[in-house]
DNA sequence: CGCCAATTATTTTTT
DNA sequence: ATAATTGGCG
C-alpha cells in the first residue's frame, strides 16, 4: 500500500492520507483528482476501515462508474463492500429502505423530466388564465427553483402577485398528481430523504453510522438540499472530504451553489483544504487556453495550473461549412489520424455542447465503418416506443400510475379514446381510486357504450393477467408476451410507411427486453419495479468493455471528470457555446465559459475545435458566427486547418483515400 | 365519439 | 425535420 502511495505528489498524498475529520481538497482540472480519492479510499481500507462504511458520493453514473472501477482495480473485490453512488441513487436507496415513513407504498414510480412535464402540462390546461400563456417548460424549471426542502410550498418571494398566484396552484396540483399517482420526481429522492433525516433522528442516526466516512466528489456541485444532506449526514463523525474545482461548476441551472465550495471551512471547523494545482493530463498548449479563457471570469479563486509537459501541438481551429461538412471533417480526422498513429478509437472524443448535435456525427461515424459510442444522450429511452413500451411496464407495476396509463390506455388504437378516458377519470374521481381501478368498474357507468366496455375490459383483463404472470415468470418473458398481445407493430404501422423505419422501431423495444433479462440475470433480488427505477436513474452499467476502442460522442456535461487523448469540440459557435438560453441570467456567460474550459481540459495531447459557417435548424438554414471564447485563446496557440486537403493537395485523391480506409475497418 | 390531417411548437446541459 | 396539438370529417 505504502508503494503505492509513493507515486503520488506531496499535496495529493496529504489528501489521501488526511482520512480524519473535515478536509477540502480543491483539485483543478486533470491534477489527478480521481487517483488521490481512489488512493485515498486505498488508503482507508489499508488502516482497517471497513469498506462497508465508505461512501463515496458523485454526480453522474459515469463518474460513479468510473470510480468504482479504478477501486476495483487498485483494492480488488473488497472494494464492493463500499458504496460508491451518486446522490440521485443514495436517495433512492434511502427511500426503498423507508418508503412507509416517507408516506409512499413500496411501488413508486421516479418521474423523469418528460413525465413532469406531463403532469404540469395537465395543471396549467386546468387553468383557463394560464392555458397557453406559460410553457411548462418554464414553468417547471421555475418551479424546481422555488421549492422549498422542508415544506411543501413554494418560495414565492421573487415572483411577481399574479405568478405566485398561479405557480402555487400549478404546484399544489403537481404535488396531488405525484402524490395519487404514488410517484416521486428526481428532486424527491433527495428532499424525502432529507426530511427523513430531520424528522426521524433514528433513521440519521443509523446511516450515519453506516457511513462514517464519506467522499464527495464534484462539490461544486452540490445544491442546497445535497448540502444539506450531507452536512446531517457527516455530523456525527465529521469524516467529510470534499473533492472539487469552482471552475468546473457548471450545474447552476440545476441549483448548484459554487459558494458550497468556497465556504467549506466556515462550515465544518478546523477543515484542512488542500490544493492540486499541478496537471498531468494536458500539454501545455492546451493547458495555456484553458488558463487564458477561464481567467476572464471574475469570482473565482485564483489558480495556478501547471505541467512538466512541454508545449505540445497547438489547438486546430476549423471552419466548416455546415454540421455535415463538420462531422465530415471530424469524421477524417480521426481516421487519418488513426492510421497514422494506431491509437485506439477508444481514444478519440467528439464534444457537444447539445445532444441534438450528435445525429451528423452518428451518420459519418457509421457510413465510415468506425466503431463508435453516443454516451449519455439518453435520447434511447425519449424515444416514442420506448416510452410506450416502459409505460406499459410501469402501469403494470404501479397501477396507480396514471400518467403511464395514460399514455398507453389507447395505444395502438383500440377504440378508447379522450371522451371514454375523461369518463373514466370522473368515474375514479368518484370511487377515489386510480384511473387503472376504475376500469374495473365502470360499467356502473350506463353511459359508457358496450363495444367500448368490451374494449376497456379487454385492456384490463390483458394487464391483470400479466400482472398475475409476473409473480410466476422472469420479468423479460412477461414483458416479450405482453408485447406480443399488445399487437404494438399495429402502431408503427399507422404512423410509418417504412418497414425499415418499423423493424428498427421494434429491434429498439428487443434490446429493451435484453437489457430487462441482463438486470435480471445480474440482480439478485429483481423486480419490475427495481428495473424500472433503474432505468429512471439510467443506473444500468453499460458495460465498459461496450465502449472499448469506440470513438465517444457526448456533451460536456458528460464528459466532466473524463479524459481522452485527442478530443474534438464541435460546434463552437455563438448560440451554442455560449448557448443563448443560457445568457439570460447574469452568471448564465461565466457558467458556458466554465464549460469551455471543462471541454477544452478534457484533452490530452490534441485539441480541435470546430464551428460551422451556418447550420440547419427547425429545418432553416441560419448563418452562425464563431464563439466569442475562441477569440479569448491567445492566437499563437492556435493553428488554422482545412481539413484533409492540406495534408493531401487533390481532394479526390482524399475521397479515394478515405473509402480505402473506411474498407479497412469494415468487417 | 374516434380518427386523421393540418397546424404549430420545438432544441441546453443531468438525475 | 419532427413531434405534439387542434379542428373538422366520417
Amino acid at each position: 500500500m505504502k508503494s503505492l502511495l509513493h507515486k503520488l505528489n506531496p499535496q495529493q498524498r496529504k489528501a489521501a492520507i488526511t482520512v480524519d475529520g473535515p478536509l477540502l481538497v480543491l483539485s483543478g482540472a486533470g491534477t489527478g483528482k480521481t487517483t488521490t480519492v481512489v488512493n485515498r479510499i486505498a488508503y482507508m481500507i489499508g488502516q482497517g476501515i471497513n469498506p462497508e462504511h465508505i461512501l463515496a458520493v458523485t454526480f453522474t453514473n459515469k463518474a460513479a462508474r468510473e470510480m468504482n472501477e479504478r477501486v476495483k482495480k487498485m483494492i480488488g473485490k473488497h472494494a464492493q463492500k463500499m458504496q460508491v453512488s451518486t446522490f440521485h441513487s443514495l436517495g433512492l436507496r434511502i427511500l426503498r429502505e423507508n418508503y412507509e415513513r416517507a408516506g409512499y407504498n413500496k411501488y413508486f414510480t421516479i418521474y423523469d423530466t418528460a413525465d413532469q412535464l406531463a403532469v404540469i402540462r395537465k395543471a396549467l390546461r386546468s387553468i383557463s388564465a394560464a392555458w397557453k400563456k406559460y410553457k411548462p417548460d418554464d414553468v417547471l424549471y421555475t418551479l424546481q427553483r422555488l421549492r422549498k426542502p422542508h415544506d411543501e410550498s413554494i418560495d414565492l418571494k421573487y415572483e411577481n402577485e399574479f405568478d405566485g398566484e398561479l405557480y402555487s396552484t400549478v404546484w399544489k396540483k403537481y404535488r396531488e398528481t405525484l402524490k395519487n399517482n404514488n410517484a416521486v420526481d428526481y428532486e424527491d429522492l433527495l428532499v424525502l430523504p432529507l426530511r427523513l433525516f430531520k424528522k426521524y433522528p433514528d433513521i440519521l442516526k443509523s446511516y450515519q453510522n453506516i457511513f462514517k466516512y464519506i467522499i464527495v466528489d464534484e462539490y461544486q456541485d452540490t445544491n442546497a438540499v445535497q448540502f444539506e444532506f450531507i452536512k446531517l449526514l457527516a455530523n456525527k463523525y465529521k469524516n467529510i472530504c470534499a473533492v472539487g474545482d469552482d471552475d468546473q461548476s457548471i450545474y447552476g441551472w440545476r441549483g448548484a451553489e459554487v459558494k458550497n465550495i468556497l465556504d467549506f471551512d466556515k462550515h465544518f471547523k478546523n477543515a484542512a483544504v488542500i490544493r492540486l494545482e499541478e496537471n498531468y493530463r494536458s500539454t501545455g498548449n492546451i493547458l495555456k487556453a484553458a488558463n487564458a479563457v477561464i481567467s476572464a471570469n471574475k469570482n473565482r479563486k485564483p489558480k495556478k495550473l501547471w505541467t512538466r509537459m512541454g508545449d505540445g501541438n497547438r489547438i486546430q481551429l476549423f471552419a466548416a461549412i455546415d454540421e455535415m461538412a463538420e462531422a465530415e471533417f471530424v469524421v477524417s480526422e480521426i481516421i487519418i489520424h488513426q492510421i497514422e498513429n494506431k491509437m485506439s478509437f477508444g481514444s478519440y472524443a467528439i464534444l457537444l455542447r447539445m445532444n441534438t448535435q450528435a445525429r451528423p456525427f452518428e451518420d459519418v461515424l457509421r457510413a465510415r465503418n468506425i466503431p463508435y459510442v453516443v454516451v449519455g444522450g439518453m435520447k434511447f429511452y425519449d424515444r416514442k416506443e420506448i416510452r410506450d413500451f416502459l409505460s406499459y411496464l410501469k402501469s403494470l407495476a404501479n397501477p396507480d400510475d396514471d400518467e403511464a396509463l395514460l399514455r398507453i390506455i389507447n395505444v395502438p388504437k383500440r377504440g378508447i379514446g379522450n371522451s371514454t378516458v375523461k369518463l373514466l377519470g370522473e368515474h375514479a374521481a368518484i370511487k377515489n381510486c386510480g384511473l387503472f381501478q376504475a376500469i374495473s368498474t365502470i360499467h356502473e357507468n350506463s353511459t359508457v357504450k358496450p363495444n367500448t366496455l368490451a374494449e376497456l375490459n379487454n385492456f384490463y383483463n390483458m394487464m391483470t393477467d400479466a400482472k398475475e404472470k409476473l409473480k410466476r415468470e422472469p420479468i423479460a418473458m412477461v414483458a416479450r408476451n405482453l408485447w406480443a398481445e399488445v399487437n404494438y407493430i399495429k402502431e408503427l404501422e399507422s404512423s410509418f410507411n417504412d418497414p425499415k423505419k418499423i423493424a428498427g422501431r421494434m429491434e429498439n423495444i428487443d434490446a429493451m427486453i435484453d437489457s430487462i433479462q441482463y438486470y435480471e440475470n445480474r440482480e439478485k433480488k429483481s423486480s419490475l419495479n427495481g428495473f424500472l427505477q433503474q432505468v429512471s436513474l439510467n443506473e444500468e452499467d453499460d458495460d465498459e468493455e461496450f465502449k472499448k476502442g469506440k470513438v465517444a460522442i457526448m456533451t460536456v456535461h458528460s464528459a466532466k471528470g473524463l479524459e481522452f487523448r485527442n478530443v474534438f469540440f464541435a460546434g463552437v459557435e455563438q448560440g451554442i457555446i455560449p448557448h443563448n438560453k443560457s445568457l439570460a441570467t447574469a452568471s448564465g456567460e461565466d457558467e458556458e465559459r466554465r464549460l469551455f474550459y471543462v471541454a477544452v481540459t478534457r484533452a490530452k495531447s490534441n485539441l480541435t475545435l470546430c464551428y460551422c459557417k451556418s447550420r440547419t435548424k427547425f429545418g432553416q438554414k441560419i448563418e452562425k458566427i464563431p464563439s466569442m471564447f475562441i477569440d479569448e485563446i491567445p492566437e499563437n496557440l492556435l493553428a488554422e486547418t482545412d481539413g484533409i486537403d492540406t495534408k493531401i493537395a487533390d481532394d479526390d485523391v482524399a475521397d479515394d483515400l478515405l473509402n480505402q480506409f473506411s474498407a479497412m475497418f469494415a468487417e
